[in-house]
DNA sequence: TGCAAACCATAAC
DNA sequence: GTTATGGTTTGCA
């Protein structure tokens, strides 16, 4: 059984769907009804579930660690995310994606050098990307520092960056399963569209 | 600046 | 198989 929860959280809502300590998907839209379809399009056609109105603990978490992200903080998310039936290249990606720091972004094209291939395959694997925003794909620009896109739109985008400012002032690199990854201060990004 | 061509993994056919 | 499709990038005028 494939549990579903719908929260609002400031302007935004966010939707999840929960199964055995996994979480299968995470969405969020500016209003409910396109985060619970964004939910349902990405559950297998068949598979029962339910809505819930009261959160379980394992539910509380997510609920919880999602407002976290949206408040910027540096949240820990300890649920595990149902990522086994992405194609390997997908979950190479949302892993580099994963470590970058709260107050950093990257590039489309510094992902693929960390993880090999191609820019837009990135950028492919970022919009298909179930997890949004636990997997912090807002945290992914364009290499010349635009904003490049977003499935959730980018106003929302800009707005999970801007809350996300920690006044870092210089570029630096992360490892990421042996590759190094350079990431910029997001102040980069968003004084550009002040 | 602006445009065109190369880029590379998926999905759809 | 082959083609179409991106949340790109780079080079060149």
């Amino acid at each position: 059984m494939i549990e579903i929860y719908a929260q609002n959280m400031g302007c935004i809502y966010f939707a999840i769907a929960i199964s055995q300590q996994k979480i299968l998907v995470s969405t969020f839209s500016i209003d409910q009804k396109t985060a619970l379809n964004n939910i349902l399009d990405n559950l297998p056609f068949s598979t029962p579930f339910q809505f819930f109105h009261k959160p379980s603990a394992q539910a509380r978490t997510a609920l919880l660690a999602l407002k976290d992200i949206y408040d910027g903080k540096d949240a820990t998310i300890n649920l595990s995310l149902a990522t086994s039936d992405l194609p390997a290249y997908n979950r190479k990606v949302l892993n580099a994606t994963a470590s970058i720091p709260v107050g950093y972004v990257t590039s489309y094209g510094a992902i693929a050098k960390a993880v090999g291939g191609g820019a837009r395959a990135v950028g492919k694997a970022m919009a298909c990307n179930l997890f949004a925003p636990i997997v912090p794909c807002h945290r992914v620009v364009k290499s010349n520092l635009g904003l490049g896109g977003y499935a959730g739109g980018l106003q929302v985008k800009l707005e999970f960056l801007s809350r996300e400012k920690r006044g870092f002032e210089s570029p630096r690199t992360v490892e990421v399963n042996g590759a190094a990854l350079e990431v910029f201060p997001v102040e980069y990004v968003l004084k550009k569209y002040v």
